[in-house]
DNA sequence: CAGGGCAATGTAATGCTATAACATTTGCAG
DNA sequence: CTGCAAATGTTATAGCATTACATTGCCCTG
């Protein structure tokens, strides 16, 4: 089903769903799409998405409550990821900046603040879309 | 009520909430806060709360559901904000750094992506409350 | 001053997102 | 085998947001 011996199944089925979808899915998408596969409670779902974020293989998008599988499962050491999210589209792109997280530190340094997650979201079309 | 004159009475009342709270308050914190001035639906809030994100005067934080008023209504010209959120009392820290929005903004360039929206919040602990 | 147009309002109903609480099962290390 | 930790199953409930429709107030124009 995956290439992640290790998830149990309800986590590969919500890994599975979410790496053939095109767009990001909700919590309640997954579910329906799941049914047919036994799963019956949000619950199911949401705790099977708590795993694969908590392991990075999957992410969370704020501004949409929806969640997409992560584009690059084996290099995920690093630290900030900003999204590109295509509003007519619904295509996400994934992309890191370290002079954006190195700014984003300092600022934190100055100001005393400790972070413990940082969420970029971009909203907008994407090149396809935008022409 | 407020120093924003061309506010309707629902605006200002939402916004006087907003500037008085010392955290982010989500609409239905808000509605109850409202109760006692008449306010009886959800939709009343929300309304309000649009009217007030369109012209700047408060902020949504995406990662809260809940919402802000503007650290400086008077100089809201700027591209992006970004939010530190305290996760132990609530307050929450505006600001902005060209160099970051420079940053994304060619990223954009390079992959043909039209920004709408930037969303950038970072959750973490205030000064005060790391210590 | 009448009437048209527009933004805001009021109200009810509904839908979507997320978690609490509790009982049970599974897998694995000792 | 036993006992613990993690995952599961199920029901109910809490929290966030919007749809649909009727009404009101106000400004502008004729």
């Amino acid at each position: 089903m995956s290439a992640h011996p290790d998830l149990t199944r309800n986590q590969a089925l919500v890994l599975d769903r979410l790496e053939k979808a095109e767009a990001p899915l909700s919590a309640y998408a997954l579910l329906d799409q799941l049914r047919e596969e036994g799963l019956r409670a949000p619950l199911q779902i949401y705790r099977a998405l708590d795993k694969l974020l908590d392991i990075g293989l999957a992410h969370r998008l704020e501004s949409l409550n929806a969640f997409i599988a992560c584009a690059r499962p084996h290099c995920h050491p690093s630290g900030l990821i900003a999204f590109a999210i295509c509003e007519r589209c619904g295509q996400v792109s994934e992309f890191s900046d370290d002079v954006v997280s190195d700014r984003l530190a300092d600022w934190a340094g100055r100001e005393g603040f400790v972070p413990t997650r940082t969420i970029m979201e971009i909203r907008g079309e994407c090149r396809a879309c935008a022409a």
